[in-house]
DNA sequence: ACAGATTGAGCGAGCGTTCAATCGCCAATT
DNA sequence: AATTGGCGATTGAACGCTCGCTCAATCTGT
C-alpha cells in the first residue's frame, strides 16, 4: 500500500492526457481530410493508435473528439498570439508587428481553420457557446493591441471593428486560399492589408481649411 | 401523332424544373435548420411535397440536391448584384452604393451564405470547382466596381485585395453575426467599413516634403 | 492473483437507394 | 357517353450496408 512518487489518480490523469492527444493528432488530420461527419469512430481510434473500444473509455460521443480537437485548435492558436503579442509597446509598430505574427500563424493553421469553420455546427449549443467565447476572448486581445497602438482617440465601435476585419481577414487567407494564394504571398497579402488598414483608399479631397 | 400546344418533351422539362424547385426550396431550409449530412433524404422529399421515390426520379445522389441549392443560392446572389451595379457610373458614390446594397443583399441571405460555408466541401470535386468558378466571378464584379469608381491609379493586386475585402466583409456580417450584430446595426457596421475602406486609419505622418 | 487497461465481434438503428406495384390522365375505340 | 388501353409519373415497403456504440473476454504489469 505504500505509494511510491506517483500516486494512482494522477497515474490514471496522465494516461488520459496521452490518450487525448493521440486522439487529437489522429482526428484532426482525417477531420481536415474527409471532415467529421465521413470520419469513422473506427478510423478515429486506427489513426490514434488504439481500437474502438479503447476510443470509448476516453471519450462518450463521437461528438466529443470533435470538441477536443476544436478546443486544441483554439489553444494553439491562442497561446501563439499571447506569445507574439507585447502589451508594453504602444506604438503602431506593435500593431504591424501583430498583424504579421497572426496572419503568419494563419499561415501555418490553414487546414485547420477550415475545419472549424465547417465543423463548429456539428458541435452541441453548449459546445458551440464554448467556442464563440474564445473566438471573442481573441477579438478582445486583438482590440487591445489596436487600442495600445492608436494614439488618437478612436471610438469603441472603431477598434472593434477593426478587430474583427484582423481577425477575419487573417482566416480568410485559410479558408479562400483558392482565390487568393494565386495572386498573392502571405508577405505581398500582409503587406496589402496593413497598407490599406493604415491609408485605405485615402480618397478624401484635400480641403483647405 | 399531331402535337397540340406542348410538345411532350417540353411538358416533361417543365415539371422537371418545376420538381426541381420545390426540391431546393424544401431542402435549403432542412439544410439551414440541420445541415446537410443530419438532413436524411425522406425528410427532403416530404419537405419538398412528394415521396422519396419521386425525388429519386429528379436526383441520382443526395448530394446532387446540394449541388442543386447552392447553384441556386449564387443564382440569387448574382442576379441581385447585377441588377444593383450600374457599370455607367464612375463616381466613388457608386462604389458606396455598390457595398450598401451588396451588404443588404448578405444581410437577407446569412443562413444560405452560412450554408454554403459549411457545406461546399461535401460536393464532388467537379462541383467544387464550378462553385469556386461563381465566386470568382463575383469577385470579378466587384473589381470592376471598384475599377469604375477609382480615378486614381490603383495597382491591380490592390483592386483584387480591396474587392475581396469587401465580398468577406459582407459573409462575415452573416458568418459572424453572433459577435458583430451584438455591436453593430446593418447600418452602422456598413457605414464603418465604408468609411474604413476609404480612410483607413489614417495615420500616415503629415510629411512636408 | 488481481485490478485496471485494452480489445474487437456484435448489436441495433438509421441511412441512401431501388423497383414492383399503383395511380391518373388522355386518346382511341365502342 | 361510356369504356378501354397505354404510359409516364408516383409511391413506399424493402434491401443492404454502414456506423456509433457496448461489453464479455483477454491482456498486462505488479
Amino acid at each position: 500500500m505504500a505509494e511510491n512518487q506517483v500516486p494512482s489518480s494522477i497515474k490514471d490523469e496522465v494516461l488520459v492526457l496521452k490518450r487525448r492527444n493521440q486522439m487529437i493528432k489522429g482526428a484532426v488530420t482525417l477531420f481536415i481530410e474527409k471532415g467529421f461527419h465521413k470520419t469513422t469512430t473506427r478510423e478515429i481510434a486506427k489513426a490514434s493508435g488504439f481500437s474502438i473500444g479503447t476510443l470509448y473509455e476516453y471519450i462518450r460521443k463521437k461528438e466529443d473528439v470533435l470538441f477536443l480537437v476544436c478546443d486544441s485548435i483554439y489553444q494553439r492558436v491562442k497561446e501563439r498570439m499571447e506569445a507574439s503579442i507585447d502589451p508594453t509597446q504602444t506604438s503602431i509598430k506593435s500593431l504591424i508587428h501583430a498583424i504579421q505574427s497572426y496572419f503568419q500563424l494563419m499561415d501555418d493553421m490553414q487546414d485547420e481553420v477550415l475545419v472549424m469553420y465547417q465543423e463548429v455546427k456539428s458541435l452541441s449549443r453548449e459546445a458551440q457557446d464554448y467556442v464563440l467565447q474564445k473566438e471573442r476572448d481573441m477579438v478582445a486581445m486583438l482590440e487591445q493591441v489596436i487600442l495600445n497602438s492608436l494614439p488618437e482617440h478612436h471610438s469603441k465601435e472603431e477598434v472593434k471593428l477593426i478587430a474583427n476585419n484582423i481577425f477575419v481577414q487573417g482566416q480568410m487567407w485559410g479558408f479562400r486560399r483558392w482565390i487568393l494564394q494565386r495572386s498573392f504571398t502571405l508577405e505581398s497579402y500582409t503587406e496589402g492589408q496593413i497598407q490599406l488598414l493604415l491609408q485605405g483608399l485615402n480618397t478624401q479631397e484635400k480641403e483647405r481649411s
